[in-house]
DNA sequence: GAACAGGCAACTC
DNA sequence: GAGTTGCCTGTT
């Protein structure tokens, strides 16, 4: 096991609505699974800088979690771009370490479409029980994210113990464009599918496609737009960092420390 | 028991 | 093209 310095907060990272297979366990060290392999990350900032580190095997390093973490992107000078005012520059002191995670497309679909009209436990329950039943397993009673491609394999009836309620069809319908190597570029490509609209569709972009300039608004949004922005408020005055902006915008609202 | 929740699609005017 | 409603399920 190897350790490696990344200049983000895991809490800001992890807790910031972008992703559900990340969990603190009870010293407040994140364990989480992505791409078929495991990882912990603490945090061990001690001044202003937002410091962590990483434990995984060195080749996973390597093969994954520094293209993961977006380790090459200057965060400093994107976060400056986007702090056009006042409350902005706030919502990024807050938010400061927030790193937007390149997730695995599919995962990032999957996952989103699951989310719809969903709570964070919910929807994080739902996934485990999907991994749990059809992934991989990586480690003792860890399992991976399952492919497109064995999603694609089941039926409604087999996706019934998940109770995604009519989710479900909208699960399956992705999973069998996905493994039928559909390839999901844009935000227009995903709008094809049934089910996934607007919102899903930027979070799929972002998070998914690492299009760093969608900009997802759900309903802390609508009220972080509301509260801090004139009527005409369009997302492109942060472009083309808008969802680096969207990030600190939700974060910031959902901790009510506004 | 009814309303609601971090949405979408199909339908209405 | 703006507004309304049904959809599964778990929680309040």
């Amino acid at each position: 096991m190897s350790e490696f310095e990344l200049k983000m907060s895991p809490r800001a990272t992890f807790e910031c609505g972008q992703c559900f297979r990340w969990n603190a366990d009870e010293s407040g060290v994140y364990i989480g699974i992505a791409y078929g392999k495991i990882a912990r990350v603490r945090d061990v900032s001690d001044g202003d800088e937002p410091r962590a580190v990483l434990e995984c095997p060195a080749e996973d390093y390597e093969a994954v979690w520094r293209d993961y973490f977006d380790v090459a992107t200057d965060y400093g000078a994107i976060t400056r771009h986007v702090s056009i005012n006042p409350h902005m520059e706030r919502a990024a002191q807050f938010g400061a370490g927030i790193r937007i995670l390149r997730q695995e497309r599919w995962e990032a679909l999957c996952s989103f479409i699951i989310s719809q009209c969903n709570n964070i436990p919910r929807i994080k329950k739902i996934i485990e029980t999907m991994c749990t039943l059809f992934g991989e397993e990586i480690s003792d009673g860890r399992f991976a994210f399952p492919s497109a491609e064995r999603i694609a394999g089941l039926n409604e009836g087999d996706l019934a113990p998940l109770r995604s309620g009519y989710r479900a069809r909208y699960i399956l319908k992705a999973a069998i464009a996905t493994a039928a190597g559909a390839t999901f570029e844009s935000k227009a490509d995903l709008l094809r599918l049934e089910g996934v609209g607007e919102k899903v569709a930027s979070c799929v972009a972002l998070f998914g496609l690492h299009d760093l300039d969608a900009f997802p608004v759900d309903t802390w949004m609508k009220k972080a737009i509301a509260n801090h922005f004139d009527k005409d408020f369009d997302a492109s005055i942060f472009s083309p960092y808008a969802g680096l902006a969207q990030q600190y915008m939700f974060y910031f609202e959902r901790s009510g420390k506004d």
